[in-house]
DNA sequence: ATTAGTGTACTATTTGTATAGTACACTAAT
DNA sequence: ATTAGTGTACTATACAAATAGTACACTAAT
């Protein structure tokens, strides 16, 4: 099977991230019940020990809520989730541009590499 | 002291990233010398072994050349930093755009995110 | 020849990640 | 009450990364 993970992150935040974003993409809704823990390790093929740290530190970010018997559930808190996608938003553009910048490339050849990058994807 | 690296990816990684950063940029020149294994471990606070898995995996790379006794030196191929040059920017381009594309943005958002960030970094 | 400064190799130990297996606690449905 | 499906906890094991310490091989300068 087709390796999901990278090997230079841990998978259990690499898992975290995936979850995040299905939660900002809407996919996974306020309220809305994740895979259990058991479901989740099946799906991306590891460990349920991992999968349920992945949930340890979502729940620690107040992201999700474990409910024992019940499941684990994305927050209601609709404030939480916008600010999520604030953060990873800042989070990545800041380590692109930081990047960008340690290889030398000033602000306007970053725009400009962005957008031939983008342009050559739609070819 | 301050933290150079991050926990989540191996630090000899990180080292090998900083160094080619440091080529591209001109700071290193073709042919020229880097620390030495000791000297760049006292550097960036870190073991000489790890400077010395850095050093190895770069000369597979072929971007460095060790030699015994004298020193690790930039290639003097100038062919090779620049297509180290554009693989770092094609794989940072590449990975920041599938992050964004991950969170739900289109490829206008990205470019006016982008822009937004750049702009607000300069106030 | 000696010395200092290189890269290189090796063993041992510690730490964090991930896996494996088992067991327990709680909830909802039957 | 029983059962199935939850989260949770614990021990043991394996592996990679990083550190620590030591030693050796080679080069250049003295």
């Amino acid at each position: 099977m087709a390796e999901l993970f990278h090997s230079s992150k841990p998978i259990y935040e690499q898992i975290a991230e995936m979850i995040k974003k299905r939660i900002i993409r809407g996919e996974l809704t306020a309220g809305g019940k994740l895979p259990s823990v058991r479901e989740m390790a099946i799906e991306v093929n590891v460990n349920p020990n991992t999968v349920q740290r992945t949930y340890r530190e979502l729940e620690t970010m107040d992201i999700v809520e474990s409910k024992r018997g019940q499941g684990t559930f994305v927050t209601e808190d609709t404030e939480v989730i916008a600010s999520i996608r604030e953060e990873m938003k800042k989070e990545i553009l800041m380590n692109f541009t930081k990047q960008m910048f340690e290889m030398g490339y000033t602000k306007e050849e970053i725009k400009q590499g962005l957008t031939e990058y983008l342009n050559r994807k739609g070819e």
